[in-house]
DNA sequence: TGTCGTACTACGACTGTCGGAGTAAATATA
DNA sequence: TATATTTACTCCGACAGTCGTAGTACGACA
């Protein structure tokens, strides 16, 4: 089965955070999983990958983090909510989305991509 | 409007010349001007992107290249050819980017991107 | 004479992703 | 009760593809 590389993935991981924060603000495991259960599994992306994104996010204005110190045990969690940069950044890079999409497509030869 | 950035483009540099080598050789020159006018202007691979997807695409055995000595003024011009491992390796980046496709949809929010 | 088009090559910088390791508490399983 | 798994991160350095800048050199056109 075709995976998903790196190279490839690379510029949508933006997209595919600030999408699952679009509502509620979330957290780095949440988004994770919800990432994972939301592309069945075809999509896993690393932690490393995740948590840099956040901090790349945050530092561009894009997001905005604070902290749940009242869990279980005195441990915390650090929450992301999105900000209206954030949004619309997130709605120029879909419509880069579709314009890379229309641009990639004439270069695909056909159905099933016959070659 | 939305340009194409390096990072959303990454990884498909290669789908796109691979497919402008299918029928017949080319080179690099040629090759730069079809994408731009195919792509209706919409992508222009930069020229450093371009010659060192060739360098990189023959050392894994992607495309063969030939010298045309016979150009006037004692010019010389090479040209690529696809190798049956290329349209292999296209045949898969094809079925990768449809998988890649229907992930990044599932995070993009309805028609027109209204967020 | 100078600019534009053709057809490259070289070099170093940048950035997002990744592999690997580590931390630590809560919960599930045996 | 002991162990494994899940939760929830952090840090570091490596890698690879793209890009900016510069340079070369010839021919055609004005």
């Amino acid at each position: 089965m075709a995976e998903i590389s790196s190279d490839v993935i690379r510029g949508y991981n933006d997209i595919i955070i600030l999408y699952l924060l679009l509502n509620d603000p979330s957290y780095g495991y949440e988004i994770s999983k919800q990432i994972r259960t939301l592309s069945e599994d075809k999509y896993i992306i690393k932690e490393t990958t995740l948590y840099s994104a956040f901090t790349r996010m945050e530092k561009n204005g894009f997001i905005e983090s604070f902290v749940d110190q009242d869990l279980a045990g005195g441990k915390k969690r650090t929450y992301y909510r999105i900000t209206p940069a954030g949004r619309e950044y997130y709605r120029a890079k879909c419509e880069e989305w579709m314009l890379t999409k229309e641009v990639i497509e004439k270069f695909i030869a056909g159905e099933g991509c016959v070659v």
